[in-house]
DNA sequence: GGAATTGTTCGACGCCCATCGAACGTTGGG
DNA sequence: CCCAACGTTCGATGGGCGTCGAACAATTCC
């Protein structure tokens, strides 16, 4: 069953929110899934995005983003292939991930 | 005197860390503020600002979007005149600002 | 000089979040 | 059928954040 309006974990195109976005690209971590996500060019396995948290952690980030409408994940037995929303998000925010992308890592 | 390390609540275009602006962008009373400045189209005073909060809380959110170096105040006697530092967001990490500002506000 | 205006700073409070370890499904292989 | 692998979920914990009212500082005006 499900309760009445409980996340869906993945919005569409025009549920995304911009806030919601912004709030998941701003972690480390999170950036670093999605940076890894856009080298793979593809479907990853959860298992093969070396970050360096626990898999409890690296699940709930995963998760935030799935909820965020960043990425999608697609079961395939026992493992969960990760994919960047790239069209969906160029198309709800223009721009907005190329130029997160396109940023510099890190400042100085 | 001023200690070793201490937020200079100003950074350099190349000093802007993409998550704490990203961070800061992730609120919806400071990307209000954002949305503002950049109607505004030039130097807006805080108090002329419409937002929901106490004046307190709303220092408290410019001071987070000064010192990610999204916007930058002029003192000019009491009051405090805030600009968007646009360019120097675009030469930092073009595109983001734009992508922002030209999302719907609301997604619906 | 005193009062009013403008904005910052200071606790304080409540809430959310990032993190972890452990327990719990699920699936696939011996 | 049982065990190993993979990932989620569940407390629990510590820290950070948004919010407020009150106090403080700076400046302008009468």
């Amino acid at each position: 069953m499900m309760g009445a309006v409980g996340k869906t974990d993945a919005p569409a195109r025009d549920e995304m929110d911009l806030v919601e976005v912004l709030q998941a690209l701003g972690d480390p971590i999170r950036l670093q899934i999605v940076r890894i996500l856009h080298r793979a060019d593809g479907a990853i396995a959860c298992n093969e995005i070396p970050i360096p948290v626990t898999k409890s952690t690296g699940s709930h980030h995963l998760k935030v983003l799935r909820e965020a409408g960043v990425v999608t994940a697609q079961v395939e037995g026992t493992r969960r292939y990760y994919t960047l929303r790239s069209d969906d998000l160029d198309d709800r925010f223009p721009g907005l991930l190329d130029s997160v992308l396109r940023a510099s890592p890190v400042a100085h």
